[in-house]
DNA sequence: CTGTTAGCGCATTCAG
DNA sequence: CTGAATGCGCTAACAG
């Protein structure tokens, strides 16, 4: 079914068609036949062809690492929220924390019917920057600071910083025994070099110093979690607290120390500590210290900044830094 | 950039530059005119016009109701498996939950540039059947059973059917008590009216009725799930048992039972189950009994499905039940 | 208000 | 092997 064949069967011009189609002047008889023959033949225009010729899609592609995660699944609430109310629809392209695969589909989207992309980013490589540089259609960047694009990143430094105050003033009220830190990749400048750096910050401002042997690395994953935390535990009797850079390895750690107690019942009592602020963790466990980020706020300022740029051009480059909530942190 | 503009650069035609592009016949001298001016240029030809032309996008598109969850992403996850293995990208559709913005983004998906789609649907409402019917594009439905498309579903019933004989020898141990449900919309036929359904057939096969006040409906959110398991226990403190539609709902009712316990120190010790086996959950509580479904395999063979339509043009209609395991039911 | 015309960027005949 | 020409389905001037 095209515009033509639709046209021919109504006895007008297909431009006639496009314009009933886009709500230009016609004649309320033509509008009439041309009605029902697109009623009784189902026809639906092409946004192919369309955007091929308007250049403009009212779309946006937005790249996530993985699909199963609350805090994006926060981020692009608030970003479809805003979309949907001025009118866009969003695409998403998951990428399984492969940096390469994000490159491939930030290009697919580039070349693709979309008027403009959103990042949520978990390392800018090279390639990255390559991208961010010379793309044709305007880019953001959540969760990530680069210098390379607009973006809206959250202050995992000081989220650390706060993080490991509570620690220091947990482990110092207990009496005593040693802090564990089970981190990402610091490729990961967020949620990787940040937050440890801001961790490692909080103790020392405390006095404390987190010794390498107390350090593990976790990939972004409940197992992996579990494991960084059992070797802690069996090689490290000592451990008190076990701090976690996301609340899904958290999730790990608890159930490592669940399985631990069952082998050594009268061990040492061990607070876990994660961040992000995960509902279901926090329902089923009644609230670890965590750290809550203003995900959904990222989004929504994400994508407005986004049809800033799109619908009125706006050129100057933006950063805008959002803040965290230390949550569960004064109870024990 | 475009086609015509390499050519001119290049000193040749259009159409030489297409067939280098798409690896046709050229002499090896061209080729190296052209290859040199892309690379200087960076152009990068359009997957908009080439679909135009081609008809052929090598991209499927997924529409999803929510992106938080486990289940739907280890579906994804199976789809991106064998997409990517055969060459093809995947695109996604959030709804969050709207049926109506279901079909949207189906319409938006037929018409764009996609070889087919994959719905992971929870109700199919007459829009449904009214799209499925039509679509231009070959279609499968992940996780719903319809005779309009391909579909690959599970098996709900059975698994609810298990769950209930497991809750009545639960019960009938512990020395009756009373057994709970908390269940979604039956208009979601499979995590509604089967899993409720066939829990129902379990209970009887038991000579056990479940009775309308001791069913609460709840969304597919940890928070609704705390509401529903909250009043449940408040009014009706003979509850042993609350069985729960899916393990995030699950989520909440742990979280209610820890409140109510709270309260009431010495009350009746209440076992949640959940259907899902959601894996965050079984770490943290140290596994409750659950439903295991096969849900990558369900992203694996339905991927499958819609190549075999979309590369041989399968006409064969196709459904296909996939089993279940119950998870933690021995243990208590 | 309306039809005719000319492309959007590309792949593909068809003659060379 | 190659270039000129055609058209995918649609919208946007342009003259009526």
């Amino acid at each position: 079914m095209t515009i033509k064949e639709i046209a021919a069967l109504a006895g007008v011009s297909s431009a006639a068609v496009s314009r009933y189609l886009n709500g230009g002047y016609i004649s309320d008889e033509k509008k009439e036949q041309i009605k029902k023959v697109i009623e009784e033949t189902g026809y639906y225009p092409s946004t192919q062809a369309r955007i091929l010729r308007t250049k403009r899609a009212s779309l946006v592609g937005v790249v996530v690492p993985k699909i199963n995660s609350e805090s994006i699944s926060r981020i692009t609430a608030g970003i479809g929220q805003v979309l949907a109310a001025r009118g866009y629809q969003m695409l998403l392209a998951s990428t399984d924390n492969c940096p390469e695969r994000e490159v491939e589909y930030l290009k697919l989207f580039e070349n693709y019917p979309v008027d403009g992309i959103i990042l949520i980013g978990t390392m800018i490589t090279a390639e990255h920057k390559k991208f961010l540089k010379g793309s044709k259609v305007p880019v953001v960047v959540i969760g990530q600071y680069t210098k390379h694009a607009n973006c809206i990143y959250h202050d995992d430094y000081g989220a650390g910083k706060a993080m490991g105050r509570l620690a220091a003033s947990l482990n110092q009220a207990s009496g005593g025994g040693h802090i564990a830190y089970i981190r990402v990749t610091r490729e990961d400048k967020s949620a990787g070099a940040a937050r440890e750096d801001g961790f490692r910050a909080g103790l020392k401002s405390a006095g404390i110093e987190l010794s390498g042997d107390y350090v593990r690395l976790s990939e972004f994953r409940t197992e992996s979690g579990y494991n960084a935390a059992l070797s802690l535990l069996e090689e490290k009797p000592d451990i008190d607290i076990i701090s976690c850079a996301t609340d899904t390895i958290a999730a790990g750690a608890i159930e490592a120390l669940h399985v631990f107690e069952k082998h050594a019942p009268n061990s040492r009592r061990v607070t876990v500590t994660g961040f992000g602020d995960n509902q279901l963790l926090k329902a089923v466990t009644g609230g670890i210290p965590t750290i809550h980020f203003g995900y959904k706020t990222s989004g929504i300022r994400g994508a407005e900044l986004l049809l800033d740029v799109i619908e009125r051009g706006e050129k100057i480059p933006v950063e805008i830094k959002l803040g965290f909530r230390l949550v569960n942190g004064e109870e024990e």
